[in-house]
DNA sequence: ATCTGTTTTAAACAAGTGTTTAATATTTGT
DNA sequence: ACAAATATTAAACACTTGTTTAAAACAGAT
């Protein structure tokens, strides 16, 4: 609990912005939430831009660590994906502002690209994709590009908590049940992705 | 084209405001896209939240009026979803930031929410909802939650363009192929949502 | 040409921004 | 205990922010 002002910082410096976003806070908005002095952040950082990018990363590794440790397991393949998304409604439960945090940085603000592209190349070495190819020569999946594979999973985990705010004010729901939305969603999302990326089965 | 200043300061709010968000641009900034001086932006708006406001509550109305119009016509159900999906990729392939600005201002700006409310109420009156439930009631569609049915379609088309610069850089695609990966998705939500809320078909 | 109301401008305002500096406090090694 | 290194602070820097003000440019009507 009582660490030392770095790790306050940078502690934080991830509240902040994931709250807030890059742009939309200050270094002493940052400070003042560590209890800090605003030079401390740039003594420990040299800059809010570093301070960010440090930080950023950090999140994306967080964001992507549990994806690969599912995929780097010799489960059948059905029950990685099943297991895929329940970690990711899991672990958006209780982080549900970091897909919109990493989306939005990355669409508005370009520099955030460079600092992480080593984690993202911990996803293609994870050797996900090369499996998935395999599959679908040996017709064990409906043919369709990695891409687009890639894309029917993370919508359908990521969206409804992104989404929620707009959810929550279209249909006049309160923060409790649309949790409870959320846990039910995630047995859909399994059901509905595994019956389209396997059709033959059942 | 050659239209007065209060057209061309809110269309350049308009550019200026979905590409870079409320908090992460300048009333200057506004002004320069414009070609005109500062002091005319709050002449014609009075200040930079209420310009904000206008635009927000515009940008809501277009996201959402194509959707409601689809569900206002007496097609049978599935015709419905298909075309609201081939609209909302139609829309969001000449409009792709949208998705993310209104999520996230709506995320990180609650006083956004206020102007909304009455747009919103568009998409309730419409009947869109009542009508799903009655076929439900009558077996013709999944047992689900109004919510969920809304996140299923929602996240498959709206993600794909929101996770757009995320992908390209995991998966090393170019702007073109990804639009070529968008156009392709489109089959897929459509096929996969229908087979999923009518799983007594065919 | 003169008056009237509207539109546009440059300049200024206080407040907030990221960052640096130089002085003070604290810890560390001896 | 003292000296050297490290940590922390308040204050200042130049710059940008949203907004206001007062003067100038412009329009149309008489």
């Amino acid at each position: 609990m009582n660490q030392n002002a770095e790790e306050k910082i940078k502690q934080a410096a991830l509240r902040v912005f994931i709250q807030k976003g890059s742009a939309n806070c200050s270094s002493r908005e940052i400070a003042r939430e560590a209890g800090m002095n605003v030079a401390l952040v740039n003594y420990y950082f040299r800059s809010k831009s570093k301070l960010f990018a440090l930080i950023f990363e950090t999140v994306m590794q967080d964001f992507l660590k549990s994806m690969v440790q599912v995929f780097s397991s010799d489960l059948p393949i059905r029950e990685k994906i099943k297991i895929l998304i329940e970690r990711e409604f899991e672990f958006l439960g209780q982080h549900p502002d970091i897909p919109n945090f990493v989306l939005n940085e990355l669409a508005r603000n370009p520099e955030a690209m460079q600092g992480i592209l080593p984690v993202l190349n911990m996803v293609n070495e994870s050797g996900v994709f090369d499996e998935a190819r395999k599959l679908q020569e040996r017709g064990d999946m409906r043919q369709m590009d990695i891409v687009q594979i890639t894309l029917l999973i993370m919508s359908n985990c990521q969206y409804p908590f992104m989404a929620q705010p707009l959810m929550k004010v279209i249909h006049g729901v309160s923060n409790e049940t649309y949790k409870e939305h959320l846990t039910a969603h995630k047995t859909h999302a399994v059901n509905m992705v595994l019956g389209y990326l396997f059709p033959n089965d059942q």
